[in-house]
DNA sequence: GTGCACTGACCGTCCGGACGGTACGGTGCG
DNA sequence: CGCACCGTACCGTCCGGACGGTCAGTGCAC
């Protein structure tokens, strides 16, 4: 074999990772097999078996990269601007991250789908790091609802988008999106 | 045959479509199978697929009936009240119909999720629908992002719930319901 | 030569769907 | 009335393919 690639590709485990959130995305969770990953990452099915040892395990990797991918972002985002955020600032950037991230990627909720429709047991982590982001959000002055409420549309709209039913044009997403930033600001002040 | 149900209890239809719906919220869309949901219903394999004569029409029929249903209780819960509702009226009794139905029918928005995991392309008419609501809703004084966003929460609570994810107490929820409630009125108002 | 990354053939089970059958309430007709 | 003949509702078995998962290799790096 001649053309082996020059740059080491990026690694298997992360192809993986990739073709099975675009799969969800774009096929349905229900497409989301094994088989069907392997291929479209261009790795055997034994390659795929060798980095997850099982089709649950495959779903606990989708879920803690996404985790851990939104938390990198906005710690990125958050060091850019420097100086220590206000805790509105970090919802709002948190908000940003989350939708800017789910076009781009394609659907960055796939392994929230894809994970509940296969064994809901696997959420309670999300549901653990959820109910912290409320607890923190809560003590803001607009008070628990409105950081909630905040959160809820930015998670209506991001699950919209990767079950084929959102209805936006893009002119219209930008405007929401801006929308959902200002009501996130808007969290700082007393209602 | 002598213990005939004296009643003739609730048609096999139903049964099957009230079925499918707990199956997808209870275990995940993932384990809507044929098999289970004529084995939950007490209906043969055989007798599914005479009313609904593939997985696809299954699909069909949860996602029409969801639709016919949050009508039919919307038009209810407006007519009781009687006269002519305002715009801001009818989105606030259809944000209260969503979400009163959820908890007490175990997840209504389970046809979406369970269509949208199968084959995405079933979403057109959903999205459709709710293109018309955007529509009219974004007619009112607040424009159109303030009624966008109150729907896209609601739809962000009631997936959250679908997919295992809320991690809300039922005392919070009941607030979260309040609130949306309220914003819902406050799109009567211009911005 | 040892270990890691990966292959591809293989296995048992489950899935969607097809099919041939049964039971039963009409309906027309002699 | 009696009986042939519908259509509708439903049953239970069977099949081919897809699925999750196993395993004995193979090749390359160190």
């Amino acid at each position: 074999m001649y053309f082996r690639q020059p740059i080491p590709m990026r690694p298997a485990r992360d192809r993986l990772l990739d073709a099975a959130e675009r799969l969800v995305a774009e096929m349905g969770a229900a497409h989301l097999t094994l088989d069907a990953v392997a291929k479209f990452a261009g790795v055997s099915k034994g390659g795929l078996l060798h980095h997850f040892h099982s089709k649950e395990s495959l779903l606990e990797g989708m879920l803690t990269r996404h985790l851990q991918e939104v938390d990198a972002r906005l710690a990125a985002q958050l060091a850019d601007r420097g100086g220590k955020p206000s805790r509105a600032e970090v919802l709002r950037e948190r908000v940003r991250v989350l939708l800017e991230l789910n076009p781009e990627r394609a659907g960055v909720g796939a392994a929230v789908i894809a994970a509940s429709a296969d064994n809901p047991a696997l959420m309670a982590g999300c549901r653990a790091v959820y109910r912290e982001l409320l607890d923190e959000f809560g003590k803001l002055p607009g008070g628990f609802e409105r950081s909630a409420l905040v959160l809820l549309a930015t998670q209506g709209l991001l699950f919209a988008e990767l079950l084929h039913l959102s209805p936006y044009t893009p002119e219209e997403r930008t405007r929401l999106v801006a929308a959902l930033l200002r009501a996130a600001d808007q969290c700082a002040k007393p209602s």
